[in-house]
DNA sequence: ATAGGGTTAG
């Protein structure tokens, strides 16, 4: 009596009868081709299937038993299992079955297992290894960058005699290049006699990953030559490499052979545009390749969310971020949550950054350790340095960027002195600190005046640690002693530095200029400002300020008139402030805010309020950053003012934190902060483009130029 | 019956 089982496809009922004759072709064929019949099968219809081989006797039918295995491993991690489970109960496997099962490890991501597989094969079973074994192979030491065992691995298949297999050679060159050895993955290319799309898509692949991006085109050249063309695959690579170098005309060259010709814009080529495009700043060209991708994954949401991050855009990209929440099937992963929290850091968006704390405790995500020092930096940079300093004392495990993180958003919330006292924990455990670290230290040191000590840790940091001094060194140096008055010695620095100093260099040394009324260092440090940044209008502005101060009002004149014909306009100042999530941008005296009227009114009654308190507005130097008409109005809404009084409008109490960007607090502002806090009972926090500025009952935190 | 090259961050 035959045997029934329905098919697993539930809609098409034709019972499929098999008969429990071992060697009958035609049956056997039955089995193969059901197994045949769909590409992918659920684990339900694999073990039908697998109770009827084995009830049948076709579980001995080797093509059979392969295809079973085979289908198994492609499944999810219970796949996996099952196929192990089945290959431990097959006796003597033979080759095909071995590699079969040695794929199955290394596509699950199990590298290792797939080693000691191989290891087993050859001990145990004594099963001699073919062409099939050592591509999944080697593709497993590429993905665990295991270059030892790589090398290993090339020596058996020298001593097989398999060296010259086309896959074989491909799968070498791309473990070579993994492992970031390009002359060895260079040394197999070459030997190669035949070379097809693959071969040179792995080589120009390595070259790129492995940032040589003009090899990369350069072996591109030599491929068209040679007569082969790119597929999508070679294009993804070429994109990146374009990328990295910014080379946008090339770029678009490779956009538009891709339009031209057949290849399909899937997931992977639009996420390489979409990289590339951001990468040399064509936001509005990444945002058309990516809304015109027929679905979007996980990693192409994180390209385009974090190409806005990386251009200044987080705005944009929190937008983005929101839509892919709540719009797409996609979670966010480790590195969508990176660059949000980057995004977040840079608008202070603290809601949202809480939300995404909580999100990666729920999701589960791995990579700790840097989600970790990117939830440090957001809440630094959010103002909540306190809770910065509970996630970093909470840490099982912390790295150089945890550090790093730490010791900087402490800096840059004014408290040099824990800085240094967390410089110093750092050293005491064991971590070797690196040039970023130096810059926080540095940079604590500038905003605490903490003279002595940084010019001690500069001397240590080549001295001790034989860290080299990199330009952004000397400009903490430059900063520190400008800041503390002493602008002889600033310029001694300048004058000693290896390299050329750079325009925050001599920023620096001009802003301590006005500070400290320095005209004739003034006047240096800003002609060396004109000559590498004719279009910065802040320079401008701080020389006529400079003159203004000691009445050298022809000099006011002549700086003017030098602005006005180059066609430089003051770029007005903005701030923002975040109210229940929505970030809200306020221009200095703009009436572009919807509710612009309501906030104007409410700084009448600020003012108002303030005069009542003894607030003089402080208007010599600012009066001078604007045109004459708008002096007298301007000077009293200024963009911090009018994102502190949105603020207090729309929130009951609490702490309220203002970004300003590209801007310092002016000396008026901050008189003006420190009365509001006290006269409305509130604390404010406002973020500028170096550090923090905590407003409480009439105080300020910061102790420079004030 | 079994095999190869690729995208996001730092």
């Amino acid at each position: 009596m035959p045997l029934l089982f329905y098919s697993m496809h539930h809609n098409s009922p034709t019972p499929v009868s098999i008969t429990p004759s071992l060697n009958s072709t035609k049956k056997s064929q039955t089995i193969f081709h059901l197994l045949e019949w769909k590409k992918c099968l659920n684990m339900r219809d694999l073990q039908q299937i697998h109770a009827q081989m084995i009830i049948t006797g076709f579980i001995h039918h080797i093509p059979s038993l392969t295809k079973l295995i085979s289908h198994s491993i492609s499944g999810d991690s219970t796949g996996l299992t099952y196929a192990s489970m089945i290959f431990n109960h097959t006796q003597q496997p033979n080759i095909v079955i071995w590699n079969t099962i040695l794929r199955g490890f290394v596509n699950h991501k199990l590298p290792k297992r797939a080693l000691l597989g191989y290891v087993d094969m050859l001990q145990e079973s004594r099963t001699i290894p073919d062409r099939f074994t050592f591509p999944s192979l080697l593709k497993g030491c590429a993905q665990s960058l295991d270059f030892h065992e790589g090398k290993i691995l090339h020596g058996h298949i020298i001593k097989f005699n398999l060296v010259s297999d086309l896959y074989i050679e491909t799968t070498l060159i791309t473990m070579y290049a993994a492992c970031g050895d390009l002359n060895s993955a260079r040394a197999v290319f070459e030997k190669m006699g035949q070379r097809n799309q693959v071969v040179w898509t792995s080589m120009i692949g390595g070259y790129a990953r492995n940032h040589y991006p003009t090899e990369a085109l350069l072996l591109f050249t030599e491929m068209e030559e040679e007569g082969e063309d790119p597929d999508e695959v070679t294009m993804v690579s070429l994109l990146s490499a374009c990328a990295e170098l910014k080379d946008l005309e090339y770029g678009k060259k490779l956009h538009l052979r891709i339009r031209e010709s057949d290849m399909k814009v899937c997931v992977f080529l639009g996420t390489a545009l979409v990289d590339m495009y951001t990468k040399c700043g064509e936001l509005d060209s990444a945002r058309k390749v990516f809304d015109e991708l027929p679905d979007r994954n996980v990693v192409a949401w994180s390209a385009m969310i974090s190409g806005y991050v990386q251009n200044n855009r987080s705005k944009e990209a929190l937008r983005l971020f929101k839509e892919m929440v709540t719009e797409s099937d996609q979670n966010p992963n480790e590195i969508t949550i990176l660059a949000v929290l980057s995004a977040c850091a840079q608008v202070g968006d603290l809601d949202l950054g809480r939300w995404v704390h909580a999100y990666i405790g729920r999701a589960g995500l791995k990579n700790y350790i840097s989600l970790q020092n990117s939830l440090i930096d957001m809440y630094s940079k959010c103002g909540r340095i306190d809770t910065a300093c509970q996630i970093f004392y909470d840490m099982p495990e912390r790295d150089v960027v945890s550090w790093n993180a730490m010791i900087t958003g402490l800096a840059l919330h004014g408290l040099g002195k824990e800085a240094l006292n967390q410089f110093t924990l750092m050293q005491t455990a064991g971590i070797q600190p690196d040039d970023i670290t130096f810059i926080g230290v540095l940079s604590a040191c500038s905003h605490g005046g903490l003279v002595q000590e940084g010019c001690r840790h500069f001397q240590n940091m080549k001295v001790q640690y034989g860290i080299p001094p990199k330009l952004e060194h000397y400009g903490c140096m430059v900063d520190l002693l400008s800041r503390a008055g002493l602008l002889e010695e600033a310029k001694e620095y300048i004058r000693e530095m290896p390299m050329k100093p750079n325009g925050a260099i001599w920023g620096a040394l001009l802003s301590a200029c006005r500070v400290y009324n320095n005209v004739e260092l003034g006047e240096e440090a800003a002609n060396h400002l004109l000559n590498l940044e004719p279009e910065n209008d802040g320079v401008y502005v701080l020389l006529s300020n400079i003159y203004a101060r000691k009445q050298k009002w022809e000099e006011v004149r002549m700086v003017r008139s030098l602005m006005h014909k180059r066609g430089i306009r003051k770029t007005p100042g903005c701030s923002s402030i975040v109210v229940d999530g929505v970030s809200h941008e306020f221009l200095v005296g703009g009436h572009s805010h919807p509710e612009s009227e309501k906030v104007h009114l409410m700084l009448d009654h600020v003012t108002q309020k303030l005069k009542l308190a003894g607030y003089v507005a402080e208007t010599s130097e600012v009066l001078l950053n604007i045109d004459e008409e708008e002096k007298e109005g301007s000077v009293s809404q200024h963009s911090e003012k009018l994102a502190i009084c949105f603020g207090l409008l729309k929130t009951r109490a609490g702490t309220e934190i203002v970004i300003m960007k590209n801007l310092r607090v002016c000396t008026d502002c901050h008189s003006a902060i420190k009365l509001i806090s006290k006269v409305f009972q509130r604390e404010i926090t406002v973020r500028d483009r170096s550090r923090f500025h905590h407003f409480k009952d009439g105080f300020c935190s910061c102790r420079d130029y004030w």
